[in-house]
DNA sequence: ATTTTCGAAACTTTCGAAAATATTGAATAA
DNA sequence: TTATTCAATATTTTCGAAAGTTTCGAAAAT
């Protein structure tokens, strides 16, 4: 039983109200455990940990290079993220994927990306503009990968499209709206990265046209191009990334063959 | 640098698939961790830990009566849900409230909560329905704690309240949704308590009119009548929960005062 | 009186090992 | 053959303590 916190006890509330905002996204957590988590996160985006793969303690530390503690806090962000599941008593693992899933988290992307971008736009700045300039102008210097370009180029290009996303809703005065607009940006970054892989399909320059509508302050127009990108990239997922659209993804399965 | 781990390298993508849906809500963790992670989220949610505090982890060890270890992994969960915050190196503190987080997340709300409850009625189930009828019939059964109700009876009261409005929603298709929607629906319930506190107002019952509408499969009253619920419990907040609307909230700070 | 310095105390973070639990596979029984 | 038992093995979970930071306050200096 929980024995007694040597607290004041609680009767009015009417004293502790702060002011602040609500929640905490990526800030810098605990230098060593943060780390460890961008990198988890930053493998199961791209794929390296393979969605339903087993996160086994053991491998983990000898690629992470730090003590179980440490792993067990990173895996406990992961799974609040929902980039993975655990289950009492047996571990760890990667989050499924699915169509389903994909066509869910996009419904309601199209509806957080598209507010806090109007909502932006209604109150961008000068600084704002120049971070969509600047980080549209890193972007582009990157072709858009293709299937068979290195690992680290797609991962840059990731970076890079985070990036100028993060920034045409930065000035978004919505904090709940754009954490969680976050965690599914990042979410459908997973299916983005299989479609990389799988397709050679060349899309026109969306978001060169969504920045000059964003830039032009015409929120109608940037909403509805975010819409049609986002709309645009599941298709392609459908058509391209073999198995996804089938039921039988469940024959597909983790690295972890069974051994002898 | 991360030290190579023994498992195959990952070249096509073209395997690994699964069908499964996305976001691991409550589900039952790591037996032990899980059940201190639940108290502490009720303490959180029921001001029994106030915004702002400093959560030190002796006091926290002899209130849970566990491990360091065990308490970091919980409070890493919630951080990722918003409820505690973190800073490299200075440990973890209580989420501050304030009228801006407040009416951001309840905005964010009124939209989940119509969205997944349109989509609950429209997939509904008899079982569905019996739940409904079961919690409400449950919650009216209390009645609407008041200030000087016992600390047990608030705190049941407020059990029944989110199993009713779980139940509401829970035939919805949509698990990112329903996700979002049940985070959000906590945070609120910090704001929920302050106001059962301080507030002697009372009002109509509009659960019943919820149910009612619900059970009818009548969406479009049924989703305005908690829009308006949803709106309603803001200005209540707002007009009795003193501190909250004025920006002196900063000075009326946590538990800790400083010794000698 | 105010600021700065410095050492002690308080607290957080990280780790490795012990305890608990689940999984595997071989031997036995149906 | 198929199912069951049981012990050996692998893996997860929990804990306590060492290592590393930050905070606090008294003494020295301005």
């Amino acid at each position: 039983m929980p024995k007694t916190l040597p607290t004041a006890p609680f009767e009015g509330a009417n004293e502790n109200l702060s002011a602040t905002t609500a929640p905490q996204d990526v800030s810098r957590e605990d230098a060593a455990t943060f780390d460890v988590l961008r990198k988890m996160r930053e493998d199961i985006l791209c794929c390296v940990l393979k969605p339903d793969q087993k996160l086994k303690f053991g491998e983990l530390r000898l690629r992470y290079d730090t003590s179980v503690g440490t792993l067990r806090e990173a895996l406990s962000h992961l799974v609040s993220e929902g980039l993975a599941r655990t289950e009492a008593g047996r571990g760890f693992q990667v989050a499924p994927i699915s169509l389903a899933d994909f066509l869910d988290l996009s419904e309601l992307r199209v509806y957080l990306e598209t507010k806090t971008l109007a909502d932006a736009i209604r109150h961008g700045t000068d600084a704002w503009e120049a971070e969509i300039v600047s980080s549209y102008f890193l972007l582009s210097k990157l072709a858009a990968p293709r299937p068979d370009d290195p690992l680290s180029v797609k991962q840059e290009w990731g970076k890079r499209h985070k990036r100028y996303h993060d920034a045409l809703v930065a000035t978004c005065r919505s904090p709940w709206s754009l954490h969680y607009r976050s965690e599914l940006f990042d979410q459908a970054r997973r299916y983005h990265w299989l479609t990389m892989i799988h397709s050679r399909l060349h899309r026109r320059n969306e978001h060169l046209e969504i920045r000059d509508a964003v830039l032009a302050r015409d929120s109608d127009l940037a909403c509805s191009l975010m819409e049609k990108h986002i709309r645009t990239t599941v298709e392609q997922a459908v058509s391209d990334v073999p198995g996804l659209i089938r039921g039988n993804a469940r024959a597909l399965r983790p690295a972890g063959r069974r051994k002898s």
